[in-house]
DNA sequence: TATGAATGAGTCTTCATTCAT
DNA sequence: AATGAATGAAGACTCATTCAT
């Protein structure tokens, strides 16, 4: 990546960071193609000269946004499982916890989500940090239960089923939906499939 | 929606029919941002002058054509449940020739999906005709299991699943992952969620 | 070259040479990187976008003006040689006719002729029109002197000594020089160098 | 020109020194528009601050290159020439050897001289620097040859004429060119035409 | 109804130059 | 005397939309 360098000044590192946080932001409010770079450097108090001193190009600080943000939306999960002990009496808890975190995530970073999910549809590499990411979570979580067949497959699923709770209550907005019912059979249904697991 | 007007000739309602045909599948194929109505015009073979007597703009043909075709492509399900007298003895096979035609679907029209997925992220218009036919789907279905409580929550899980299933298996491309037993485990799952539905 | 049509209309033709012609004439007169595209389209009447559907890029525009102009300063020496029954006896005068074609053509397109100099040594298209032309001419002049050995050489000193001589007189306004005698001295080698030419 | 200062340490002597060595290669390597300041201060050693204080912009570099390169690189016959007692015995030894530096010199400098002729065809003071060169080399010629009338306006075409077969042998690249007669012809006609002045 | 040429605001990006340190 | 981060005007080019015909 030529041409682009990193910021050393502390006052220029809080300016790249800026550039990413408000960027981003701002993408994700108004959606990628409805904000130019001008938009962005004048949001962000900066000359839009500065955003190619440290971004390769306008998609590059969308993938910087996504990077920093797309690990928050995995680290609920990743928080909630991660290193514990789990037995067959606190996995309920735990898998609850999990839940209301990720759902607690994702509303807060309702517009980076859908924004996200748009962008890894259209670019490829926006697309392979998320998955980069979810084999990142799968990965660790996996870690807890080390003799089990077919458990990353499992905690794959477990993860998509999380996150599409969380996009049921955060974006859908089906007026007569029980949703309290929704996450509960949610949450059912996972520890169905993880009951032959948390017993070894 | 001024200066837009509908086609009364027969030959002119082809041409709208084309730009809505051609211009959805070129938007799929490449990209909404990657189409311009100059090349939808060509494709089409009609002047770029006569679109915007059809469609107030560019997402107006977009829109159109997610009308017509989202259905089809985002919930192919429908055609393996509906209208299905639905057993304890053939769910289990019904529901395997359900998520097999889900797999194709999303095989075939793995472009569209992805730019629908995209522009139903950024458009709220969009956004809505696929609640709107989600909701469509998950009522037809539905009308199969008449009397149980929660029973659209619990279509709406299906849907979403076997929705993920598909994405996993089309574009994911996890190396090392086992996709038959994901398939399996989602069907076990479905299974297991449907128990005391088609026992009524 | 895709993305560029050519102007069926007569008032579009129009427009398209409004747009190499002046163009051309600011990009000489001011240089090559200090007329923008929106001087050039102001100064033509014509908007932005028209000069991307007529032509590739900047570039393209001084190719166009190139390809008809520097025909135009090469044509004095075809025009003057060219089919011409050339002998001992009228040589002097032919030869006499043509630096002056020359030099007054080489008058009247000053500037072009600096620009196409600097945008010859610096673009390699460009430079290859102008040798194209070159050849061209010079495959022309040749045709008059067929049995002799190493005309093609000899025409080509010719043309790029009466070449010098025009740069000298219309460009360089040394001080005190003498540029009737150079003139002078420039026919003198010329009829010297072909002297065993026009005798078969 | 002001808030252009001229250095007065030695290391401050030396950095100037070093960005016009280095500016002006790297602006007759890769063109006066392909090279920014930032890469010449870089590629100098220097920050780029420092250049605004030694030259008055980015033309001013390449104007003093240009001062004190472009005798050397353009008028390298005066090095044969120059102090040489010519006798009509002697006269087409020295000749050759002229041509033969002329053509290495343009052959080592290539890109260089492609450069330098395109700045000093669209600067005029690049272009004063150039006329200036060409009347210290055709004046130090001169010397050679005191006593005879237009020796003056005959050493400017004999530089033209070795300047071009310099140009013809090392750009045109005319294929099917016999480029050892026209070296001998320009010879012959430079001879022919110094006949009348190596014999006082 | 239909054409397709024409528009021009808007996009991303570059770089000579300045200025706080 | 020197730094190099920062500026912002300006450039080439695109494309949704309009309009004369």
């Amino acid at each position: 990546m030529p041409n682009v360098r990193e910021p050393i000044k502390e006052s220029s590192k809080e300016k790249k960071q800026k550039i990413i946080d408000i960027g981003f932001k701002l993408m994700c409010e108004k959606g990628y193609h409805n904000v130019s770079c001008v938009d962005i450097a004048a949001s962000a108090n900066v000359s839009t000269g500065i955003i190619y001193q440290y971004f390769k190009d306008k998609l590059d600080i969308f993938i910087a946004g996504t990077k920093l943000y797309s690990e928050k939306l995995m680290f609920p999960m990743l928080n909630a499982l991660e290193n514990k002990n789990i037995t067959k009496e606190n996995f309920d808890k735990i898998l609850r916890n999990m839940v209301d975190d990720a759902i607690k995530a994702h509303t807060l970073t309702k517009n980076a989500h859908k924004e996200l999910m748009s962008m890894s549809c259209l670019d490829n590499e926006v697309f392979a940090i998320f998955n980069c990411n979810e084999e990142d979570a799968t990965e660790k979580l996996v870690r807890n239960f080390p003799k089990v067949k077919n458990i990353k497959e499992k905690v794959h699923l477990l993860i998509n089923m999380v996150d599409n709770l969380c996009h049921e209550i955060v974006y859908h907005k089906h007026e007569n939906y029980d949703y309290a019912f929704m996450k509960e059979q949610t949450i059912k249904l996972i520890e169905y499939m993880m009951e032959d697991v948390y017993e070894n």
